[in-house]
DNA sequence: GTTCCTGCAAATCCTTTGCAAGTTC
DNA sequence: GAACTTGCAAAGGATTTGCAGGAAC
């Protein structure tokens, strides 16, 4: 992620506090920097710690608010994966769907346009008005498959 | 559903038990009874008042500890729909997702052969075997787009 | 009789809320 | 200085666990 979008996401972030009548804090900017510069799939704890490397007094119930404020502004976007709750940026982000690999845990990120047209059309066919979803898809990643079928004991711990 | 298949679905669960050195018991089975006689897509809540009404002092922990088992021998999966857990029946179904009404909470299901096979394709680029997938749709059902758009006054109260 | 079940209460886990003290505007 | 923010501790809601008594095998 470039500095220019960095800058575009914190611009963002300061006009909705600003529109809100909400006050900056040291905060604030620690959380959103870390959101912004981490990995995507972030956990509330992940979030947490990465804050608290720029200002260790940051506590866990200003990350959980400031993940609403982040949700709020467009920023960032909840999901359940596995049943744990993540997060990750959402803004100028192209729509897409998630691969979550059993074994090691990976997220693979995916799309496809064939898929979201023919949605459309189950859709249409119901009378129903789509305003979002969510597509998961879960199994083994390439690398698990071919630790598992190629399973020569070397130093392949898996991860 | 007929009768037909709650007697095999009822013979997979004692089977189950039976294979594990379970028991059977007067809860287990008035909480099998009520999830299969139901309609879809229950709440722990749902499950534990169905139960009840057969046997009043069923508790919801045994609601809880029978679900897994029915989820374990293949019965029931669990849901995540609109950030509530519910459960649906899963023997012999065939695949499918959810479209859920973001304003009435409805519920209806859906499958797609040609969804299922670009999600293959995508999965096959990337060297991912798929071992299931969860796919919601968000939006607004048919009875609650009409109802917004011509909202006159009449005795639709939505269900 | 042994092993498994059950319901209760207590414990956990994750998230939200009340509040007094500290910050920002 | 008024209004907002913070961290802590406490509260909440959902699910799990420990345990003593009860049921199934």
């Amino acid at each position: 992620m470039t500095k220019e979008t960095r800058r575009e996401e914190r611009d963002i972030f300061f006009a909705y506090l600003a529109k809100h009548r909400l006050k900056r804090s040291e905060q604030r900017e620690a959380i959103l920097e870390a959101f912004l510069r981490s990995e995507r799939h972030l956990s509330v704890d992940d979030l947490l710690q990465l804050a608290q490397k720029r200002r260790p007094e940051v506590g866990r119930t200003t990350v959980y608010r400031t993940l609403k404020l982040l949700q709020a502004a467009g920023l960032a976007t909840e999901l359940v994966l596995q049943g744990e709750t993540r997060f990750e940026r959402e803004h100028n982000r192209a729509h897409h769907d998630h691969f979550i690999c059993k074994t090691c845990g990976a997220i693979f990120e995916f799309s496809s346009d064939a898929i979201e047209k023919i949605q459309d059309d189950v859709a249409a066919d119901l009378g129903f008005v789509i305003a979002g979803h969510r597509h998961q898809i879960f199994g083994y990643c390439r690398d698990c498959v071919a630790r598992r079928r190629a399973p020569r004991a070397e130093e392949r711990r898996s991860g």
